[in-house]
RNA sequence: CGGGGUGUAGCUCAGCCUGGUAGAGUACUGCGUUCGGGACGCAGGUGUCGGAGGUUCAAAUCCUCUCACCCCGACCA
């Protein structure tokens, strides 16, 4: 491709909206271009690298026996019902009325759509296993689209789901994918890491993501350096402290504290460690009015602590239903004492119970209580439970090593859902014996746009993008310095460009009629990865110059040794 | 949905407080010089100041309403 007949946008400065390094690069690079909130549309040059991540995608789902197909995006609103994910899925649907006044939805997720090809079309268990998958465009309407491609409304997602006649066969289908999406991650060039996960909305009971590892991730990931383990931190488990609780050592006592509300500030007054000191979080569930209690260095797991029974529904109390239940302000609010007459329930998190001698609210404005105990001072907790995030340090659940946390995008996610789509829908197969089964589904997704932003968050300097070569716009950048002027030059190059093309690399050409400076920056920022400058201090020394996109400085070849050194720097990559 | 903020040239932004001819840089067009790290000179085009209403002799500026977008919390590929 020649720059002259292509459709390079590049911008110096990136628009005010843009926050995140990948989005700013994006719109500099001249890949994407807002249109609405969450809509972006994919310009020439970032079409080219989504297609490239598409092929990759769809290359490895072929290869694992899936088979491509394409499914309406917009559904009929009859089908969501039949599941309950009409009202279910919520606002997050965009929902469509056409002329007739019939109800449509344009598909955020396509478990129904696909449960009805196959209830229509398989009858026994000799059509079993099957896994159908397709590449499409999806919409979300997200509640806050943000950070460019990486949470828009609409996006380019692989969605593929398998139909099996039992668990066992669904998986080893789902390590079929574990495996096939590792491969596929790994051809993109990527560090990432699957993790063990909650399932979410979309239902199930065995789940991993795979996340790009980047500090701006959206996610925190806990995993263990010494074994295997890896767990989203939703779902990572704080298992109790080893060393159980220590007796109490000192007396009860009362100290004024005003001004002082956070367990932060009362550590600081009171020369205490943070761990010595004990957060009361107020929350309304589905049995009402509950304190619980963590430790003040953790922090509240809010999913952990909505799966406990009565707290479905989980949120924050307001400060008059925590006057109501307390008599007190926030801010130092604690359980009630053990002789007081007011009763709330308390869940105390597993660290929170085993501590003595600690520091927590005296449901007192101003006043904190110091060298407090469970069961001497305070009642027992009604409930010792899991309901904090894991910190860096903690022990692995899996009993091996400590727990390190860091953060990742998530670009895929396999679930083993079993028969709640199939049974909600009917889709039924005879089995040998001739009894009629739901059956066995799995679901498997790939944020296709997502993982261009991500790969950009791995990959990039100050001068732009460094892409993976397999995903690159293109693969070669050919720059004649010069050329308008010296035909010698352009000859040089045209001369390298169509051998290039010959042997089917990617190559963009040059050809513009501009300054060095604006060539260089250029093809930088739009992240070729490999350089080959040909002008007329190189020519008169029969040189070329080739520079990868990664390395430090460049180096002279003899011209005619050109295309080899380059076919070298390719194959290497 | 709640809280905060911004809408002025394609992009980055000034002007608004204190009402009076709509600006800078960059980008764009033409000509010339320049030509290995986002050049320079000259000339040129560029705006319903987000929209509607109001106050005023006069509104980008003040007031009201509205829309869009961005940022902070609950969702997810």
């Amino acid at each position: 491709m020649r720059t002259s007949k292509f459709f390079l946008s590049t911008l110096k400065e990136a628009p005010a909206e843009a926050e995140l390094v990948s989005h700013r690069l994006m719109l500099r690079a001249g890949l994407i271009r807002r249109l609405g909130s969450g809509l972006y549309s994919w310009l020439p040059l970032g079409h080219r690298v989504l297609r490239k991540v598409e092929s990759i995608v769809r290359e490895e789902m072929n290869r694992a026996g899936a088979l491509e197909m394409l499914m309406p995006s917009v559904v009929p609103a009859e089908l969501w019902q039949e599941t309950g994910r009409w009202e279910a899925f919520g606002p997050q649907m965009l929902k469509i009325i056409d002329r007739h006044e019939r109800a449509f939805l344009y598909g955020p997720t396509h478990e129904e759509v696909v449960t009805d090809v196959a209830r229509r079309e398989i009858k026994s268990y000799r059509q079993l296993p099957v896994h159908l998958y397709q590449i499409q465009t999806k919409f979300r309407d997200e509640i806050r689209p943000r950070f460019g491609v990486m949470r828009a409304r609409e996006f380019l997602m692989k969605d593929g789901y398998s139909f099996h006649a039992d668990h066992a066969d669904l998986e080893r289908e789902y390590r079929n994918m574990y495996e096939t999406y590792t491969r596929i991650f790994t051809r993109l060039g990527l560090q990432f890491r699957a993790v063990a996960a909650d399932t979410g909305a979309i239902g199930g009971t065995g789940s991993h993501e795979f996340h790009v590892l980047a500090d701006s991730g959206e996610d925190a990931i806990a995993y263990s350096q010494d074994s295997g383990f890896a767990a989203n931190i939703e779902l990572a488990e704080a298992v109790a402290p080893a060393s159980g609780r220590a007796p109490a050592s000192r007396p009860l006592d009362k100290v004024a504290t005003p001004g002082t509300t956070r367990c932060e500030d009362l550590a600081a007054l009171l020369k205490l460690p943070l761990e010595k000191t004990m957060k009361a979080i107020a929350a309304m569930g589905s049995d009402g009015f509950c304190l619980l209690m963590l430790r003040g260095d953790h922090s509240l797991n809010e999913l952990k602590a909505g799966k406990i029974d009565g707290m479905a529904g989980l949120r924050f109390a307001t400060d008059a239903e925590i006057e109501q239940h307390l008599g007190c302000r926030p801010g130092y609010i604690g359980p009630p004492p053990i002789s007081a007459d007011r009763k709330v329930r308390v869940v105390a998190d597993r660290s929170a119970a085993a501590l003595s001698d600690f520091a927590c609210g005296a449901n007192e404005e101003g006043f904190h209580l110091k060298d407090v105990n469970w069961g001497r001072d305070l009642p027992e907790p009604d409930l010792v439970a899991d309901i904090r995030n894991v910190v860096d340090g903690d022990a692995s659940p899996d009993g091996t090593g400590k727990l390190a946390i860091c953060r990742g995008i998530e670009v895929g996610h396999i679930f083993q859902l079993g028969t709640k789509y199939s049974e909600a829908m009917k889709a039924v197969y005879l089995d040998e014996s001739g009894t009629s089964r739901p059956m066995v589904m799995g679901c498997y997704g790939i944020g296709v746009s997502r993982i261009v932003a991500a790969a950009i968050e791995q990959g990039h300097d100050d001068k732009g993008i460094v892409f993976p070569a397999q995903i690159a716009p293109f693969s070669v950048a050919i720059l004649p310095i010069g050329g308008a002027k010296n035909p010698a030059v352009m000859e040089t190059a045209v001369k390298l460009y169509d051998a290039l093309l010959a042997s089917g690399v990617d190559v963009l050409f040059d050809d513009r009629d501009e300054r060095p400076g604006v060539m260089f920056a250029d093809m930088e920022l739009i992240g070729i990865p490999h350089r080959l400058v040909i002008s007329d201090r190189g020519l008169k020394a029969g040189t070329a110059e080739y520079k990868g996109r990664r390395d430090a400085s460049s180096v002279n070849v003899p011209i005619d040794e050109a295309l080899e050194h380059l076919k070298r720097a390719l194959a290497s990559a």
